[in-house]
DNA sequence: AGGAGTGTATGATGTTCATCGAACACCAGG
DNA sequence: CCTGGTGTTCGATGAACATCATACACTCCT
């Protein structure tokens, strides 16, 4: 009791991260081998950061499995969420991650004649 | 009729190949998105061209399962096969896979600490 | 305190996929 | 022509996964 003197807000469980140098190849790939998974990457990252919130992207699914989708995001290093208010706002890990994959956020990023 | 003039040998019909062109970056994805495929790529890379039969892999499946994930690489346009004799020889398609995704192999060549 | 908005957890369902065993096809050599 | 070696196909099985609907938790605002 009477610590709430640094709380920004938020009493909530923070979500569970995985940082990108603790990510096998393996998973960082299943990660993006996945068409939702790949279009919240890409609009992600043609949004300034923490600008998103997880209910903003434009994806065919419910929101428990966009809940989902962001999860193994997270688990693959490659976005990071904060608390903001009710919401919850997202950051493509960029640097973290190229340093770890490196080429591989730009080759997802690049525009390609057969994605869809 | 009478175009025997280019046969090398073989009958077989010959495996279903896809050029990496044609290729989207999912599937890419998703085929080195396995142990199984990435210790294929793995041995392979280290190999010359044509001198390798799929059975000369040292992977713990069965020869349908390892057939089957041939199956997968020469559709992701990673690898190509020619018959020689009993044996189907292999060979990574580096060049024509790493114009159309620039760095992927480079990635999953590098052997990185997490991997195993 | 209540209510709207936002995200997560849970349980169920359908699909995809990796795997195996067995049968088959093809090649080379005796 | 049979036989050993090599790879593919087929059917079946089990696991992993994407999805949904519902219920729950938390935050902000009134």
């Amino acid at each position: 009791m009477a610590d709430r003197t640094a709380r920004t807000t938020s009493h909530r469980a923070a979500p569970a991260h995985t940082h990108p140098d603790d990510v096998p190849l393996q998973t960082a790939l299943a990660a993006l081998a996945d068409p939702v998974r790949l279009q919240l990457v890409r609009e992600l990252a043609g949004s300034a950061d923490w600008t998103r919130a997880c209910g903003s992207f434009d994806v065919p699914v419910q929101k428990a499995a966009l809940s989902h989708h962001f999860s193994v995001l997270r688990q693959a290093g490659i976005v990071e969420q904060r608390d903001a208010g009710p919401k919850r706002v997202n950051r493509l890990r960029r640097e973290e991650f190229d340093a770890r994959f490196p080429g591989l956020l730009d080759l997802v990023l690049r525009q390609d004649p057969l994605d869809r």
